[in-house]
RNA sequence: GGGUCUAUAGCCAAGUGGUAAGGCACGGGACUGCAACUCCCUGAUCGUUGGUUCAAAUCCGACUAGGCCCUCCA
């Protein structure tokens, strides 16, 4: 398996610090509001990883965060906590609004056949732990106590820029207008890891510590989990390429100046979703929700296919006709797969080998979907393969890319089977007596009873939705 | 200003040195009462410009355009 590297900027072989073991922690949802289609596309993509190694053997072990405390506006004016803002917007308490938005996460994830990892932690239930790890930074130095908060000194760790090829001479402090520069902190790039006196005091989450009642800084939640669930070691670390810095960075620097060693191999980022002026996201551009897509009629489906058409760590650029075009896509494959006929024939072993290679030679080069999808098609019109072939080559392929390619037989009521039947007889004798109208009647019928009809050389064929 | 990534047909997009995969859309055709489905046919010399090489979309340089990050973000 070769993954892009962050870390080295460079495409490497993968190799577990324990083989056949996959240590991997994906970077989970801020629960103030319904996840944006951006944000999803990295879950896609991790969904991907994850089924990718355990495809080719690795044993994946996964931990995700629920973000549910702290995060801070980028509205200066006001300065509240996302979720706050979130809970005085929907008239519920903050607990209420994470939870709320935690379960409609899970609905999205599942409607997108994605796995929901075996372990989710929340962010507000790990607070000893990133007490724990404070107190060792502030032994060790590499934290010290300044107008009421601990912050993390970056001068004291010289990896700090690694991660993000930035440097500390060129960084620009408050590049942004509304970032107020805080300036109690020894070094601009320091952070805070413990906060009692923000300025944000609107804060209604808190906790006591060695430090006074307060509350977490943003990044010692992610090493905080990271480290409970996995220990001293970590494989895989992903997320959105805007997690570089300073998050993963962050990261990074509290993480391995707490273990004393290096802490996690391999940092996985993918690219962003943007529409034609740039990045989408929660606070620019459309603010689009899977269920915004679902209510104009696009299939959950459509838009994981949408995704696995491009590469990950490219720039996925957003559109209408760019969702028409995967929805087009999608229900043609599905359609040419139900073509394909069910009954057992023997297997092409020789040309199914030929495809599980090519599939595993692409998802293996860095998560090359989009040739996986090409040789979908391709599979589909080899004459070598016969439909039982096909069928088990396109199960394979489907067990990474979810895409639902071969359906389940669904659990058809008799009755109405017997009843759908008869429908159909109808219809034909009808077409046959040229009532036309009435044969379409009867077609609309069938349509809303689920089932879809196909005219045929060999007659009537039924489709069910 | 610094860092980083990208630039292939209307749209999405693969391609990592040997003369451009695939999909969708459009158009044409077969099938159909019509429609849908299905099938067949049809399109680009790869941002611009130098260079390396027998050979470059693929390597190197310059330029241009754009995205992202520089303490809210996936």
């Amino acid at each position: 398996m070769k993954l892009y590297n962050t870390l080295t900027k460079k495409v490497e072989v993968f190799e577990s610090n324990e083989p056949g073991k996959v240590k991997m922690y994906t970077c989970g949802p801020t629960v103030y509001h319904y996840a944006h289609i951006g944000n999803i596309r990295t879950y896609i993509f991790e969904d991907v990883l994850e089924k990718t190694l355990k495809y080719i053997g690795f044993d994946v072990q996964r931990v995700m965060n629920i973000t549910d405390v702290g995060h801070m506006t980028d509205d200066s004016d006001d300065g509240e906590d996302k979720i706050l803002k979130a809970a005085k917007r929907d008239n519920m308490t903050v607990t209420d609004i994470a939870s709320f938005y935690t379960k409609e996460f899970i609905k999205d994830i599942d409607k997108l056949n994605i796995n929901k990892p075996k372990i989710i932690s929340r962010a507000t239930d790990n607070i000893d732990q990133y007490i724990k790890i404070i107190e060792v930074l502030l032994n060790k130095g590499y934290a010290y106590e300044a107008n009421d908060n601990i912050y993390f000194d970056v001068s004291k760790y010289d990896d700090y820029y690694k991660l993000s090829g930035l440097n500390k001479d060129e960084l620009l402090v408050g590049v942004r207008d509304e970032v107020d520069e805080d300036t109690f902190k020894h070094n601009p790039s320091d952070f805070g890891l413990w906060f009692t006196n923000s300025k944000f005091d609107h804060q209604k989450l808190k906790w006591d510590s060695p430090w006074g009642e307060g509350y977490p800084g943003w990044h010692i939640e992610c090493s905080g989990i990271c480290i409970k669930y996995f220990g001293e070691d970590l494989d895989i670390h992903c997320g959105g390429v805007d997690n570089i810095f300073p998050h993963h960075t962050n990261e990074i620097a509290q993480s391995e100046c707490y273990l004393g060693h290096k802490w996690c191999n391999y940092w996985i980022h993918s690219g962003h979703l943007n529409d034609k002026n740039g990045k989408m996201s929660k606070s620019n551009g459309e603010f689009l929700t899977l269920n915004s897509l679902i209510k104009r009629g696009y299939n959950p489906l459509s838009y994981r296919l949408l995704c696995l058409q491009s590469h990950y760590r490219n720039n996925l650029v957003f559109s209408y006709e760019a969702m028409d075009n995967a929805q087009n896509t999608y229900n043609k494959l599905i359609n040419k797969i139900y073509e394909l006929n069910k009954s057992k024939e023997d297997l092409n072993e020789t040309v199914i080998d030929e495809y599980i290679i090519k599939f595993k030679d692409s998802i293996e080069n860095d998560m090359n979907t989009a040739n996986v999808i090409t040789y979908l098609f391709d599979l589909l019109k080899d004459d070598r393969l016969n439909d039982s072939s096909k069928l088990y080559l396109i199960g394979e392929y489907d067990k990474v890319l979810s895409l639902d390619l071969v359906k389940k037989k669904k659990n058809i009521n008799p009755k109405l089977e017997e009843k759908i039947k008869k429908l159909v007889k109808e219809r034909e004798t009808l077409k046959r007596e040229k009532k036309y109208e009435e044969a379409d009647r009867i077609r609309e019928e069938l349509l809303n009873l689920g089932v879809k009809i196909n005219d045929t050389k060999e007659g009537t064929e039924i489709v069910w939705i």
